[in-house]
DNA sequence: GCATATGTAAAACGCTCGTTTTACATTGCA
DNA sequence: TGCAATGTAAAACGAGCGTTTTACATATGC
């Protein structure tokens, strides 16, 4: 079996859980299975390996919002927290733990944020079949980073009501 | 000076720029100006310390957000950015970089959480007048959360966006 | 004028951190 | 047959962690 992809998988679930500072590399190299020397030629570095967990993740939510219509998105968005939990982006949260500070991290979380953008207004182009107003792509991007924060401490009913609220929006820009 | 005051805000800022976890107990004693043996038997631990940060912090946004109308909650949250900057909520930040193992940390967010929802439900029922529907609150609430956090890549626009995406689920709500 | 409270400075506590190193086992290919 | 690659296990590295302790200074109020 593919070692590295084990370990950015055993990588991103601690992460994600416990964060990325209480994570460390013992319960990494125990979590992954493998030794510490092992660890280090794939992963190079901690921070190293939080890029490749960010990567990985970034390629992994990108294919799951893969649709063409608003409606779809937030679907797709309850679909995400339903199997992986509401605990906010982990992207920013990587970020803001690490102060902004480490280059590997930071880049790999501004990239993220790019690429979530250029999907959101590919989506809402899409679905109203024009070119998209960039004030109702920054609407439905907030929608999105709103559910995913939101649904913390409300859990679904936070997706429902961005889905709503966006649907309102879409609808008001086709008229 | 009130020594416990100024622990306190030492403290904050330092949380809030560089994380929980990344905070070490001596950089709270040099920025405090104080010994570790004052800052103990003020503090009496770091997480007591962070849930006294998150209690203040709190206060002084629920004062910053007291008003009665949808547009002034997001005046108010563009003032908040302006003035503290865009690093989303310190408190689910707080909560995630501990995994919510941490019961002083946990239960200071979730009580921040529940007054939020409360005070949104408020300002939502004096914008209209009358009980708000559930779901607007909820949408309201999903844009604070979302402007906040979308604020971190896309600056003061994300509480534009917000802002003006609310009006327009407030105006359909008054019709 | 002496106890009590409140503070500082600094060392020490035991533990964990991220990372590197040493020593050895297994495998696959020339 | 033997060398290079790839892995494990475990110790060691120096530094930093949160917290407590020791020793001492300075005020305040009875």
């Amino acid at each position: 079996m593919n070692l590295t992809l084990r370990l950015v998988d055993a990588a991103e679930r601690l992460f994600d859980r416990h964060g990325y500072m209480a994570t460390g590399m013992d319960q990494l190299t125990r979590a992954a299975g493998m030794s510490s020397r092992t660890l280090y030629k794939h992963a190079g570095s901690k921070a190293q390996l939080m890029a490749a967990v960010l990567a990985e993740r970034d390629r992994r939510f990108l294919r799951q919002i893969e649709v063409s219509s608003v409606e779809a998105l937030f679907a797709a968005l309850a679909g995400w927290i339903r199997d992986e939990g509401a605990r906010g982006c982990l992207f920013l949260r990587s970020r803001a733990e690490t102060g902004g500070d480490i280059p590997e991290i930071a880049d790999a979380v501004a990239a993220h944020k790019t690429a979530l953008r250029q999907r959101v207004a590919g989506i809402v182009a899409a679905d109203l079949g024009a070119a998209p107003d960039p004030l109702l792509v920054d609407q439905v991007l907030v929608l999105v980073e709103g559910a995913t924060h939101a649904a913390v401490t409300l859990g679904p009913e936070a997706v429902e009501a961005a889905r709503s609220a966006a649907a309102v929006l879409v609808a008001q820009a086709r008229a």
